[in-house]
DNA sequence: TTTACAAATGCAAATATATCAATATTTAGG
DNA sequence: CCTAAATATTGATATATTTGCATTTGTAAA
């Protein structure tokens, strides 16, 4: 039986845990390019920001294991997309903080 | 003279870098405290943490070194504040979705 | 100027992350 | 079944983060 104490920080452990999968410069931009509802495969992402495909692999496991994005098979192929559109508010949020 | 993609990739930085200030469970647990213009002292936020006043000096000091936080010394105090009011959105977003 | 409270800093140990190269796994097509 | 393409995983190394203790700095009041 838990307690409030430890309902409370269970959801900021939660929260921080999906925070910190966002907050790196690499996947900061493969949500910039899934924002919309887009899907992209892994290939394409490696392609689009220029980083060796097995840490692209790495970043996207990390995104899709913190509950930040979702993935599909598709043939050979796995796509992957934004589990909550709604987190593209903070990506914008950032943008809107940091261009002053 | 810097390219595109240099200015890109520290935009990129510079927003990785507030986020993964924000990132960390108790550093969460400050900001809700501070939605709504809220501002309170070290000693405040050390107790209503329950952590350490160092530790709780040292999460402060971050939170305001990347751009999250500001802060005004009165007297023996300093006290803290959202240097955005919109940040708040991000703390929302996740609740949200987190909540599910 | 001495005392006491508030906040910040330096340090060290434990823990967590990031990266790439190499390798393994999965799937489609011959 | 065999091969090649797309992804995922593992291992190793380098780097960064977190925490509390001890100490220092800043400020107000006696």
């Amino acid at each position: 039986m838990m307690n409030i104490q430890e309902i409370e920080s269970d959801k900021l452990e939660m929260a921080a845990s999906m925070l910190k999968a966002i907050a790196h410069p690499m996947r900061i931009a493969i949500l910039k390019h899934l924002e919309g509802g887009k899907k992209l495969t892994v290939t394409e992402i490696h392609e689009l920001l220029g980083i060796e495909q097995s840490t692209t692999s790495h970043h996207l496991g990390i995104l899709k294991d913190k509950g930040v994005l979702c993935s599909k098979r598709e043939g050979k192929n796995t796509s992957y997309y934004l589990k909550h559109d709604i987190l593209s508010q903070i990506v914008d949020c950032l943008q809107r903080c940091t261009c002053e």
